[in-house]
DNA sequence: TTTTGGCCAACTTATATACGGCTACGAG
DNA sequence: CTCGTAGCCGTATATAAGTTGGCCAAAA
């Protein structure tokens, strides 16, 4: 079983915008323009919920959702926002999709990474514990990379859909079973 | 030699994971 | 004063986005 940790989508207004001016015209609690820091305005419709970040060429990014739920509702919400402003129309097409998505899984028992960087095959592994204590996993048919850790934690990210979240994640359950048994 | 252009990489955000190092604070 | 602990930071991963700065080379 595997837990969605972040969901990240991004879309286009197809729109060029003042995005100082979007600020103001949006008139929300939780927005932050401060483009000596970075030139995106970033748009929170709750406080400490997802994050829309807002280019001024209208593409937009949406982060920080734990469900796809979350995401959409997100995504429909900004919009309305916009559209009630009349930046964008009311059925405007942004083409919104999921870029990421960062889960959490765990393996029945702890794992050696050294062993495991073996099991897993060198040349598809990063495996530097006083660099950092998570063994990277890159496999080859499957998008996702895995961090490992030697507790059975696993982190999948990367990942453009559920699916692949999951067959990555039983495709290295698969590997580790093979080799450590079960 | 100086200026200009092009290219690439870093920057920022969310999020789980965990380890070492550092700072700060409280207690003995 | 010293020791322990708690909390935070950087380490690394993916992904979208656009700007900016650095670096290198070529032209003036």
């Amino acid at each position: 079983m595997i837990d969605i940790a972040n969901v990240v989508g991004s879309g286009d207004l197809d729109v060029e915008l003042d995005i100082a001016e979007v600020e103001l015209d949006l008139d929300l609690p939780y927005t932050e323009y401060d483009p000596s820091n970075y030139h995106g305005l970033y748009v929170r419709l709750a406080k400490g919920g997802p994050l829309i970040t807002v280019y001024r060429s209208g593409k937009y990014i949406i982060s920080g959702c734990s469900t796809f739920e979350l995401l959409y509702e997100s995504n429909d919400r900004f919009l309305t926002e916009l559209s009630e402003l009349e930046i964008v129309d009311t059925n405007v097409e942004t083409d919104f999709t999921v870029k990421n998505l960062v889960c959490t899984a765990q393996l029945d028992d702890t794992v050696d990474l050294n062993t495991l960087s073996i099991a897993l095959g060198l040349e598809l592994v990063e495996y530097e514990p006083e660099q950092f204590p998570g063994l990277i996993y890159r496999p080859t048919d499957h998008a996702p990379v895995l961090l490992v850790f030697a507790n059975g934690k696993i982190v999948i990210t990367g990942a453009p859909n559920i699916d692949a979240a999951e067959d990555a994640f039983n495709h290295l359950k698969e590997q580790v079973t093979a080799y450590f048994g079960s």
